[in-house]
DNA sequence: CTTGACCTTCCACCGCAGGGGAAGGTCTAC
DNA sequence: GTAGACCTTCCCCTGCGGTGGAAGGTCAAG
């Protein structure tokens, strides 16, 4: 299959083909004669599986980590299972922190509604923004 | 003042505060004869204006915007609300979209130990990522 | 034979918020 | 007078996940 069809049927680009290739997450394939990618049906697998990965938050460098720990060391189960420990360590963070942000951000603007316009004085900026 | 001492008074560096000024946060101060920025405090003033709102999650155009519109239109209050508005609904998608990604997460997580690592075949990178 | 759709490579660019470092000028202390 | 700390402008680099376009080759249809 060329990578035009390979792009359409995995829902994506040839440009993103192209550049997971050169990612090491899609191996190099075959070429025809004249020098067109050539693809067969485990392509789409492999871009099944980019995609899951991408969708539960793994970066391409770590499906690309994932994807050569399966070449060198059989079924990389453990690594998998670190490596979604780890993401659900950072997402934990991630969510505290934009909860506190959220928090901060309500805060301020509520000082927007019930503060004294007229206390916009001409010596700073905004004073909604606490400067300090 | 000059540019490094503003610079570790207002707790950044020297690069940042020439970042701001050509990104039209902080106005071009004076000179001295030889060419060195010369500071005075309202630098100062503005630095802690731009700090609270990045802390705000505004980012630095938006700023710039907010500081536009208080040279052109004098107290940009309504502006600012409407941009804080807007980021307390960016923030409630990004946190909910997140959550749902941790429970994503956990669940694979779950299958990673659940699953049996002997049924990790051949044919695909990894079982504990669902392929489709 | 030519048009148009497809393919190849390579190089550059996006947003974001600056950081790194070169080449050269200046200021202060010894 | 010279060393070292500071300043200037300039351009390139980072990470992330690609996208855009130029220059040229190939393939099928008309």
């Amino acid at each position: 299959m060329r990578i035009g069809e390979l792009a359409e049927r995995a829902g994506t680009t040839t440009k993103a083909l192209r550049f997971y290739e050169q990612s090491r997450l899609l191996p190099a394939p075959q070429r025809t004669r004249s020098g067109y990618r050539d693809y067969d049906e485990s392509a789409l697998d492999r871009l099944r599986f980019i995609k899951g990965a991408q969708a539960a938050g793994l970066t391409l460098a770590e499906v690309a980590e994932v994807i050569a720990a399966r070449e060198h060391t059989g079924p990389p189960c453990g690594h998998v299972a670190a490596l979604l420990d780890a993401r659900a360590a950072d997402l934990d963070a991630r969510i505290a922190e934009l909860n506190l942000l959220r928090e901060e951000v309500q805060r301020l603007r509520d000082r927007a509604t019930t503060l004294d316009p007229a206390a916009c004085g001409a010596d700073a900026v905004c004073h909604v923004i606490p400067a300090g």
